[in-house]
DNA sequence: GTATGTCGAACGAACGTTCGTTCTAATTCA
DNA sequence: TGAATTAGAACGAACGTTCGTTCGACATAC
């Protein structure tokens, strides 16, 4: 099925299967679904919320289907299973993740300043949406099988997509440097992923804060001195 | 009771109570508290491994029984309850960190040589324990109430061990960085953290080299400058 | 216009399984 | 013998999932 994230649209699977044409599929083409999806997304926001409070093993489908206004069998209307359910949780996410930075990374061209882009479109979604962003750090592997292999491809694209950065900001200010990339990648997901542990945005630093604080220090690590500043504003949007 | 981790004596609960002094508990004075200790030892290592390996929520006690060689109710011996046994698993990882880091600390005054001292400290007790270490990240939550509570001062005091060198490294050679310093800390134990989800040791780097490039990440990462490297073997032990 | 049929959506109730924990009787060891 | 410790059966509770049914909106037939 097509849903909408943020702005773009990835195919998703539901229990909904479209081997037909949709077009004679209803009298009103749109409303009903955007019943279903409506609906969908309920259940889906409800389900994020309670694996983010209880963890995913802890949240039972009796939980969801309260925290929803569901019943409980409703719910398997929607989805084959909890797992499925957590799938569609996580691949949501982590499309809507890779494809904002990757959006966003083709205005800019200095690695540097790529990656300060990175770390501020990471922390902004992760202020936006915490407890989807906690449900995609914690519960990594409470997946498995095939649902568990379509996560870890797309953070691997995620993966490849910083590390790209990463290399390029060595390779043009540090190209002799001794550091393993992927040791300093993976220090920074970690700085980002532990966010969750600590960061709230209504009592501590602002997002942007936060975010320039992470890529500074991050950028000076690995680069042993201050990197360029942010250029003043933009060249012409 | 008095329970031996690393070279160092805590305090733990378990199910066994000295009230009345335990000179005359058993005919053979430490042959007994051997067996106990021994059986209780071998038990925690089995929560450890298993727990390590499926989650908290998923480990079954008949699982822990099974790979302890144990019967299910014989565990009971041991714990009061599932709960008493994870708490017991994390209050001794804790406090082996803590009370290791702070010996250690002893023998070393300059701030950034303390805070090598810490990273290094950290990561190779999560080499020597990854599972236990693993258990300690991701199941911070899985305890409430008492026991919680219990494990969060001691976190607590880990951090502001940290949180003191950082402030010191700060203090000493960059008194006027306007980054937060609890924002640089927590991006620390982030990377430290993080570990378990990626860093396999007979894999990758050595835990020393990993160690060295986290630490002197972070530390031109805040310093914004090379800090002095590692003075060449330390003064006669 | 009304009755009939169809289909997805939603429901409460129940299924079988597994959980943490407890009970009881047998076994072990000094 | 007697105290300590075991294994295995059994408990109630909670779990994910399925079942049979009902509801309501729309299409068709008369």
């Amino acid at each position: 099925m097509n849903t909408t994230i943020g702005t773009e649209m990835v195919q998703i699977e539901s229990k909904r299967t479209f081997d037909q044409p949709p077009a004679a599929a209803q009298t009103a083409p749109n409303e009903g679904r955007g019943d279903f999806d409506a609906r969908l997304n309920r259940i889906l926001n409800a389900a994020t919320a309670v694996i983010a409070r209880v963890g995913y093993e802890k949240a039972s489908m009796r939980m969801v289907a309260k925290e929803a206004g569901v019943s409980l069998a409703g719910i398997y209307h929607y989805f084959d299973s909890k797992e499925k359910m957590l799938f569609l949780i996580q691949f949501r996410s982590f499309n809507a993740l890779l494809n904002g930075l990757r959006e966003k990374l083709h205005h800019v061209a200095d690695p540097v300043e790529q990656l300060r882009l990175m770390v501020r479109s990471h922390t902004n979604y992760f202020v936006a949406n915490m407890a989807a962003l906690k449900v995609c750090s914690h519960e990594l592997d409470s997946l498995s099988g095939d649902a568990y292999a379509e996560t870890l491809a797309i953070r691997r694209q995620y993966y490849d997509l910083t590390r790209g950065i990463i290399d390029r900001v060595f390779e043009k200010y540090a190209p002799n440097s001794p550091a393993d990339r992927h040791v300093a990648t993976m220090c920074l997901f970690g700085a980002l992923n532990w966010l969750y542990r600590w960061y709230d945005p209504k009592r501590g630093r602002s997002p942007n804060v936060l975010a320039n604080q992470i890529a500074t220090q991050f950028l000076q690590g690995i680069l042993g001195v201050s990197p360029p500043e942010e250029p003043s504003p933009p060249p012409p949007a």
